[in-house]
DNA sequence: AAATAAAACTGTAATTATTACAAAATTAAA
DNA sequence: TTTAATTTTGTAATAATTACAGTTTTATTT
């Protein structure tokens, strides 16, 4: 059923090629917050002509359209989100997953003086342990 | 005067070498969120012997310590702070030149529900474009 | 349907931030 | 002052991302 991802490339003004809906796809089916070579990894051995340059083109593509998020969460490489409601990331430490998290009195907040800046957009990042990890944690030296 | 930057790093268990007190030194007094590489580059005229690998290390150092404070905003490179009060962050999406943000009714925001994961920090990011940038983007093509 | 133009895609090479590592220099301890 | 420990250096390795030029695919025109 990709028809949900052809959808979404042609809502934000992208030709919905195979490969873009492929990767559009993935990304709406997968909620791990993939980064492009995770991407190219998983969708390469169904689609062995899939190129790696592609999937960063593709991605940077569907950020400029506003297609899905980048998430710079993660200093080694940039993650992406298809689920573009409102919501906050978690990070773990350790092992480095990443999951979303609802946020209330969100709307609260406030800048107190943003001067002249011109704000688009606001991220908001939770770094800790995750459940798996926090009892390694507890238990062992690492 | 650089008693400040040495008290820091002996306030967190750092033995303050000379390297280690200008590095501190910098980012007290450099409020520009600096890359490793800014560090570097700024230092190194006037301390010839200083390395690039140094830096990296010294401020990896900082950071376990909880010395600064490194800020994942920019998916280029890491960016350090030592201001460790809590505040929020501005990256300007045309220069890149990130500034600091003051929060209001930050404490009311809440996770609806962080079942079993253990929260040990949150950052805000807001993206946009600053005073400067937004007039060119008013009045050029580019 | 053939020719042409435009767009999408590929593969390799280049770039760049960061880390690994082993040796050298400095500092502290015995 | 000899030894041990720590800090620092410099080069090489790693890895994510981008540049680029050529190739394939798709769309358009004749």
């Amino acid at each position: 059923m990709k028809i949900e991802a052809k959808d979404r490339l042609v809502e934000y003004g992208i030709k919905p090629s195979l490969h873009r809906i492929a990767i559009m796809d993935y990304l709406i089916k997968n909620h791990v917050h993939p980064a492009a070579d995770t991407i190219f990894s998983s969708l390469y051995p169904s689609i062995p002509t899939l190129s790696k340059t592609t999937v960063y083109n593709t991605l940077k593509l569907f950020e400029e359209q506003g297609a899905v998020a980048a998430i710079v969460i993660d200093e080694k490489n940039v993650r992406y989100d298809a689920d573009l409601s409102p919501h906050a990331h978690f990070r773990c430490k350790k092992c480095g997953a990443i999951h979303d998290l609802k946020l209330e009195n969100f709307e609260a907040m406030k800048v107190v003086n943003a001067g002249n800046l011109q704000i688009t957009e606001c991220q908001v990042y939770f770094g800790g342990y995750c459940g798996n990890c926090s009892i390694l944690t507890d238990y062992s030296v690492n």
